[in-house]
DNA sequence: AAAGATAGTTCCCTTTTGGGAACCACGCCA
DNA sequence: TGGCGTGGTTCCCAAAAGGGAACTATCTTT
């Protein structure tokens, strides 16, 4: 299992929290995953892939399977044909929302002003 | 210059701007720079090779320049001998300090959580 | 004359991440 | 019987990130 990233979240010591939250949020797809299931609620592995064409669905199922084991999101798999699987964020996963909310906030701001005078 | 990371945030399209955010902040030591400069404010770069050991010097100037690059952490030289260079926020980087005090405090919640029950 | 302090840079190597293409399973429906 | 749709997995490779050790500059102090 080369591309797996269990356990490092509670195996690791950390000089601060904040780097929890980084870790379990880094990889490229993450956060806009995160993001997606925080405003639009669950949703279907295929819906995911035509939100975010750009990845593969290797990458998808690779990212969520990563955040389905540090807690943030749980899967839901209905039995039937062809198969049905349903993603959506846990209790903690669903604290995030503000938090990332506030990041966009920031994020625009710091865009505006990237904008304004010169480049 | 292999090791730079400048303005792929100018230059990229974003779906949603919290990836603009996470581009910025990723880096093994961009979230405990930018913390510890919103904690204890202005700092010379021995004193953060002191607060991270473990950060080789490589690294340390590296995420520096990259910080300062996307504005968020401005550096000042004085030009003595032996030289002394001081880093702070910008204003845009300041205002990280009260998303970033947030996600800690998610942090600490999601860590409590996995603590209790099981692991 | 040599060593120390500060803040770097350079070169080379290893590890981690990301991506493409092909493959699988299952039952349904034409 | 042979696609189709869904939600995957596997293998292999390329690119990016990270890390170690050695080297640099400059003036001061011993």
């Amino acid at each position: 299992m080369p591309e797996d990233r269990t356990h490092k979240v509670s195996c690791s010591s950390y000089v601060n929290e904040v780097e929890v939250a980084f870790e379990i949020l880094s990889g490229k797809w993450i956060p806009l995953i995160v993001w997606t299931l925080s405003t639009e609620g669950t949703k279907r592995f295929g819906e995911l892939r035509r939100i975010m064409p750009s990845a593969t669905q290797k990458m998808l199922t690779q990212q969520l399977r990563a955040l389905e084991k540090h807690g943030i999101v749980s899967r839901k798999i209905y039995p039937e044909v062809p198969p049905v699987v349903e993603y959506s964020l846990t209790d903690i996963g669903r604290k995030l929302s503000p938090v990332l909310q506030d990041i966009s906030t920031w994020a625009i701001e710091y865009l505006a002003g990237r904008n304004s005078s010169s480049r």
